[in-house]
DNA sequence: CGGGTTCTTGACTATCTTCAACGAAAGTGG
DNA sequence: CCACTTTCGTTGAAGATAGTCAAGAACCCG
């Protein structure tokens, strides 16, 4: 999951359902915090996200860390290029996940439908990306932090008496990793929305948006 | 071209001479400014860039803008998401472009060599962009503006007498929103490099890196 | 319950942006 | 071809935003 602009046009929803006439054979299990591949391994599959989160990164020597993505129900994950994984990939929460061939993708052997899939999702993943730079590249804390509940609250918010409730499986380090911020902004900014009344941090991994409009706005640019 | 980490290890020329077998029938070319397509417009063609530099853009409602690559000549651009270009490309030089049809890279009609270097494209363009993620999220600005160049030297750099000579055919301006700066920060920067004997600055558009082993340490983190 | 981790908050600092001015380069029209 | 205008690049000063360092609070896990 990348955070891209939010909008009130939803977008088709990017759980888009991988032809479930596939046999749902060998469904893979991972455990919190339980890696599913490491960077420079050699690619053998893809997954789709069933259920659970996923965490995606990136190592610089000098210990700097970027979170990649985050890979919710729907997304694919472990696109090879040059046939390795180029990001770590481990479990925030313990998910379930739908592996495909990587020859699926890479020579569309036996199911030209799913190689069709895998190769729009790939596309797909382009244009994410594309939105994520806006974000690192031109956003302010609060317009970073504020894109990423909404997107979040779009994707797999519980609605309720209208209020949004949100679950961050990721620690503050992780959205800090994946934002381009410290863990101390994200903290900080967190707690500004609190306290303009826009949200409400119900426990450390739980946020409920009591006035998603007033966060969209910021989350665009608008002055408070 | 997106601003990867720069490493001792050349990776593998991304100047992929993509089947040279296939009839290298209607060469586009398009004028220094002239658009090849706009944010929106339904995807026809992929093309490959031959000569010149594009650029590609996004822009954000209040008027922010991203450049989101550089297209020189080896890299594929115009990889469509739903069908639709999802940002404007333009030429900074004149540029001489290899089209290919969009059904090539989606359905591999006709040709599956062609087919398979698109989709390999696709999938190295992904990792390219995750790359410049890290660029975007946690570098500073010396660093950014010693990988770009970095990057750049190594790519399109002309080596003579130990010294680099690198033509930067886009404006400040267009580094600055590549690498999420300011205008002034960039030029500041530059000033920065050339006061510390790292680089000369020959003509606003022509950059000569005199110590590319110091610039490589920048853009690591090294302190200066 | 206790120890370690994660999160929050504060004070201070650095980096980058903003605003402004000026010079250089490039485009335009006589 | 030259004067004029406009754009682009550089530089300075001031300010804002986010980072760093440090301490305490909350949370988690055995």
């Amino acid at each position: 999951m990348y955070v891209t602009i939010p909008s009130e046009v939803t977008p088709q929803k990017s759980t888009n359902p991988i032809t479930d006439k596939t046999a749902q054979v060998c469904e893979t299990n991972l455990k919190t915090g339980a890696y599913l591949f490491y960077e420079g391994d050699p690619v053998e599959w893809l997954y789709q996200v069933k259920s659970g989160v996923l965490r995606l990164t990136r190592l610089l020597e000098n210990g700097r860390r970027q979170v990649i993505a985050f890979g919710y129900p729907g997304d694919i994950v472990g696109f090879p290029a040059n046939g390795l994984h180029h990001t770590d990939c481990d479990a925030l929460s313990g998910a379930r996940l739908q592996p495909y061939r990587r020859a699926t993708l890479e020579k569309g052997d036996g199911d030209p439908a799913l190689h069709q899939a895998l190769l729009q999702a790939a596309l797909r993943e382009i244009s994410a990306m594309q939105d994520h730079f806006m974000m690192l590249g031109r956003k302010s804390a609060i317009e970073k932090v504020a894109s990423f509940l909404c997107v979040l609250a779009e994707r797999v918010g519980q609605n309720a008496a209208g209020e949004t409730r949100i679950e961050l499986p990721m620690s503050r380090a992780d959205i800090a990793d994946f934002l381009g911020l410290t863990t101390e902004t994200v903290s900080r900014t967190l707690t500004q929305l609190r306290k303009s009344r826009i949200i409400e941090i119900d426990n450390i991994h739980t946020i409920v948006i009591c006035r998603q409009t007033a966060l969209l706005g910021l989350s665009l640019g608008d002055r408070d």
